[in-house]
Parts: C-alpha cells; sequence; structure tokens
DNA sequence: GGTAGACCTGGACGC
DNA sequence: GCGTCCAGGTCTACC
C-alpha cells in the first residue's frame, strides 16, 4: 500500500476547527466531506498536474465513544491553535504541498489576522466567549462565485445536488475550474448538472475568470473600497445585490449583509419584526448596521446559532441527513 | 427609479 | 404515478 505526503499547517492560536470549518453552509458542499466521529473533513483539490484528495485533522479530536481529544463541556471537540494535520493520498513535491496549503489556506481563512476577529468580539461581545469569529469559505474566489450563483432562486438541498453535479460531470471529483467550466456547453450544465437558466451565466462568469478579466486583488486591496467592489461584482452575470453581499463576506468584507428570505425570516422569527417582507427585510439591515464592519458576522452567527438550537451543534450535522434536508422555512 | 413577470428545479401535496 | 403548486434571487421589459 503506497502512502501519500502528510503535511503540518499552523493555524492561528484561536483556531478550531470543528467550530470554525462548520461556520458556513459550503462546508456542506462537494467536494467538502465533514466527517461528524472523526470531526475531520476530506475535499479534493486541483493541481496543475491533477487532483489530490486531502483529510485535514486538528489534533486527536473523535466524539464518538473510542479515545477522545479533551472535550470543553457544551463546547466544540478540539484543542484552538493545535496545528492542522493534512494527509495526501498521493506524494506532492515541494511546489505541489505549497500549492495544497495555499487553497486551504484560504479555504479556512487562517491568513486572516486574529486582531480582526478580536475587533469583530469587541463590537460584538456575544461570541467571545464561544470563540466564533472566523467562516469557511472555499479554496478559490471562482469557487465561492459559482457557489454563490448555485445557492440563488432555490432551496438548499438543490444547492447541494447542483455542486455535487458540478463536481462529478464537470470538476472529475474536484470542483470544476474556471478552464474546464469555460469549456463546457451550457447544454450540457443544464441537462446534467440540473442548474437550470444558470447554465449560460455559469459560463460566462468562468470565461470572464479563466481570462483574467476578474481582478481578485484589487477586490481584496485595503486601498479599494466597499462600494467599488459592490458596483463591480453586481455587473457580473447572475450576480445580483444579494450575491454581491454574500461574495463581499467571502472576499473578507463584513460591512454588506446578503439579505434574502432567510433574512426576513431571522427579522420576524428571532428579532421579532413586523410588517411586509421589505419592510423586515429594510428593519434587519438597520438592525445590524451599527456593527459597522463587521455586520455580516453579527448577522451570520445569530443566524448560525438559530440553526444549532433547532438542529444541534453544526460539526454533528450528518451530511446525508440535516446537511442536505434543511431549508430555512422548515426550520 | 420602481415594479411585474419570466426564468428553472425539486419537494410537497392531492388525487 | 401524475399533475399542480410553491420557494427562491436575478434579469428584462415596461411604466
Amino acid at each position: 500500500m503506497t502512502t501519500g505526503s502528510s503535511l503540518r499547517l499552523a493555524c492561528p492560536a484561536d483556531y478550531l476547527l470543528s467550530r470554525d470549518f462548520c461556520s458556513y453552509g459550503y462546508f456542506l458542499l462537494a467536494p467538502n466531506r465533514w466527517d461528524t466521529e472523526s470531526q475531520r473533513f476530506s475535499t479534493v483539490l486541483t493541481l496543475p498536474d491533477g487532483v489530490v484528495t486531502v483529510t485535514v485533522s486538528q489534533g486527536a479530536s473523535r466524539v464518538a465513544g473510542g479515545r477522545s481529544a479533551p472535550r470543553r463541556r457544551s463546547g466544540p471537540p478540539g484543542v484552538p491553535g493545535a496545528p492542522l494535520r493534512v494527509v495526501c493520498d498521493r506524494t506532492l513535491d515541494r511546489a505541489e504541498q505549497a500549492a495544497v496549503k495555499a487553497q486551504l489556506v484560504r479555504m479556512l481563512r487562517l491568513d486572516e489576522d486574529a486582531k480582526t476577529v478580536r475587533g469583530f468580539h469587541k463590537v460584538d461581545p456575544r461570541w467571545k466567549k464561544f470563540g466564533r469569529g472566523r467562516l469557511m469559505r472555499s479554496t478559490s474566489l471562482f469557487q465561492d462565485v459559482v457557489r454563490t450563483v448555485t445557492s440563488c432562486n432555490v432551496t438548499w438541498p438543490s444547492t447541494v445536488h447542483m455542486n455535487e453535479r458540478l463536481c462529478a460531470v464537470v470538476g472529475g471529483g474536484a470542483f470544476p475550474t474556471a478552464k474546464k467550466l469555460k469549456r463546457t456547453r451550457a447544454s450540457t450544465l443544464r441537462a446534467r448538472c440540473r442548474v437550470g437558466y444558470r447554465d449560460k451565466r455559469l459560463v460566462q462568469l468562468a470565461d470572464l475568470f479563466a481570462s483574467g478579466a476578474i481582478d481578485e486583488d484589487r477586490w481584496t486591496s485595503p486601498e479599494t473600497s466597499d462600494d467599488e467592489v459592490f458596483k463591480a461584482l453586481v455587473e457580473l452575470p447572475g450576480i445580483g445585490p444579494y450575491a454581491a453581499a454574500n461574495i463581499m463576506q467571502l472576499l473578507g468584507r463584513y460591512g454588506h449583509l446578503p439579505l434574502d428570505t432567510e433574512s426576513v425570516r431571522h427579522g420576524r422569527v428571532v428579532l421579532g419584526m413586523e410588517g411586509t417582507h421589505a419592510e423586515v427585510m429594510r428593519r434587519v439591515g438597520e438592525h445590524f448596521a451599527p456593527f459597522g464592519e463587521h455586520a455580516f458576522r453579527s448577522y451570520w452567527f445569530e443566524l448560525w446559532d438559530f440553526y444549532e438550537s433547532r438542529r444541534g451543534p453544526s460539526w454533528l450535522w450528518d451530511p446525508e441527513t440535516t446537511g442536505k434536508s434543511f431549508t430555512a422555512n422548515q426550520l
């Protein structure tokens, strides 16, 4: 039996894999796979010379039976700040190892300054004790944009299905690259990936990314204003105000709220707001405005807290049941 | 600038 | 098993 490369990935002192990986719905999307028993995840990454499946763990943090890692009472398992162990299914050279690390750092936001998280806790201390502050995202901006488009105008199970099909049909197991998606016929995306009317928009987006028309560095630069990025995003095919605001947070710009029907549900059920759909949506925006540049995280962790109050801790959600079945209007 | 309706899919429901 | 209805954000035509 051949063994692959094993890498060690340092992470910030506050980083806790079980809590911080299972902090955003994309952790349930293919090719990601969270294992609730071993409290580690696997995913498939694309490298210049092929794909690699990696399994990522943080110390020994098994939760069901057997030898267990220290588990804080009523908290997520694991030891914050412990380095991550990345096991690959094949041997990688140095350049490939660096590429794997870079993708995981982006996905887990390990490069996000701990000061930013502390700043968030200062503005909204409700999450300090539990340590919530970091949000999981994709290994690339392209993935984040495509996933956002597949989450628009559908219930969550359809988003899960579209991502599974995109990986299986176009990506060969991994999430499709912009180059691959660009070369895919819109009719194939519609018929085999069930993306519906999003077919042409996805190909156009892939073309923009593959051709270098998207200036990601500019969008992440502190020199570029939020408004400028937002305006550029809504120019993209398939991206409206909701999707743009969501991509903003995925870029690390947390000042905008992606307001949708879920925001309205939250406003009514959790915040006790009344009025029409439009009125509640506006009030939710106003409610979180005082959190300023941290507004999205305050909003999102309230939502996530509500989901966990109904479905249990996210690091124990079974991807085959909870992860696929739950939709906001059923909670 | 604001609004109505089309765009698609999958799930729920009734028969 | 089939038909109907509904949820969901973006886009376009129209006022």
